[in-house]
DNA sequence: GGCGGGTCGTGACATCTGTCATGCCGGAGC
DNA sequence: GCTCCGGCATGACAGATGTCACGACCCGCC
């Protein structure tokens, strides 16, 4: 007893991604690593914070883009549920909103799928240590960019349209006049710089503004 | 000499895939099986067919979404310069269209990114001995979706207009007509049973026509 | 109280889109 | 030979879209 240099317990993780694949892959990937432990793994948004909670989880790395609850709004919801659990956001875009909300959102790290394998686990023991984790790089377009232009209803009626449908489609799904929703969309025209609704919505998808 | 059980050589393995953390961690989770070994790691279709011959890889395991040289392109050029190695396409998207052409580029196997992880060792093997490995549901679907019923230019223009520019950009970026562009588009939207050209694009887009 | 900003609507206008008819050319197939 | 189909184009037309001006309401802020 009373070694110099006592086993820590390792710290416990949470993974979240809905490909099954990379999911199981990170797991293994992690698992080796002396320190590291996955104590759970989900398909989606909607149970992390059950997850987390059931198996004291340490560190949970989400991805953002998961169907139902998205690994920003889980973020969320599992920092005000269970405030000790540190959130690594692991996703496939490095767009520049999407690191901003995840900040807001609690985020101690922000991590792209593009970097090195080797980089991973070290992303996690620093986050579980209290330091942020953000690729500079990201950063900084991220400060190039700026937050979102766009006000709640345009960002909504945005979205609808990049379904591909009609004005009327929109001003269906969003109860709102066909007037309406053209002025919303030539607003968001106008703040992206775009000249097309298309345009409009690729540029918004780009910088994680929908 | 001369045992009874005598141990075979690995199976020697190619990863290509963009995104560097996904390799990593495919790659480690492949090389814990005994019988697998993964020789050579690549993040874009171009390198494909080079380190494959030089490493003597006996399957790929390819990804279709990648800059440049796509995964499929990949396949093709792989089964024609180094006929001995085989294919597999590990993807996260299961379109019907990806599906079809990735057999047709002579790719033996065709996995999505949300089976089981325990499944691609599997997949590998199978593959390996020259089998096939399609999930069957995917197969289903693609039948039922059939063959992409666009002509080449009808295929062209969209994927011009998917970028969300107007039918003028499309004409200057495609060297045709505005008429003709607009008559093109006509013909996708019907082809689709869309009814809009926005609507079109995502239409193609789901089922790998693009 | 006044001001600004977001929300929602209307009406009018110029332009863009989607559709259709029509034509010409070249190649593949009978 | 002829026909069918794809590529390419023009012209015309109805309808959709993007823009602008304008007004109404509510809220927060100085």
């Amino acid at each position: 007893m009373g070694s110099v240099s006592p086993v820590t317990a390792p710290i416990r993780l949470l993974l979240a991604d809905d490909q099954a694949l990379v999911r199981g892959a990170l797991a293994t990937l992690l698992g080796l690593e002396a320190d590291l432990e996955v104590v759970a793994q989900v398909g989606s948004g909607d149970e992390v914070v059950a997850s987390a909670r059931e198996h004291a989880v340490d560190v949970a790395l989400l991805d953002v883009e998961m169907p139902g609850t998205d690994g920003i709004q889980a973020a969320a919801a599992l920092r005000a549920a269970v405030p000790a659990c540190r959130v690594l956001i692991v996703t496939t875009f490095g767009r520049p909103g999407y690191l901003r909300r995840a900040l807001d959102a609690g985020a101690s790290g922000f991590v792209v799928k593009d970097t090195p394998a080797d980089r991973l686990a070290d992303a996690v023991r620093r986050v579980h240590a209290g330091l942020r984790v953000v690729d500079p790089e990201l950063a900084v377009e991220s400060l190039a960019v700026g937050t979102s232009p766009l006000t709640d209803r345009e960002r909504s009626v945005l979205l609808e349209a990049s379904r591909g449908g009609t004005v009327a489609d929109v001003a269906r799904a969003t109860h709102l006049s066909e007037g309406t929703v053209r002025n919303y969309l030539s607003a968001a025209i106008g703040k992206t710089s775009a000249r097309t609704r298309a345009e409009a919505v690729r540029i918004a998808q780009d910088n994680g503004w929908l």
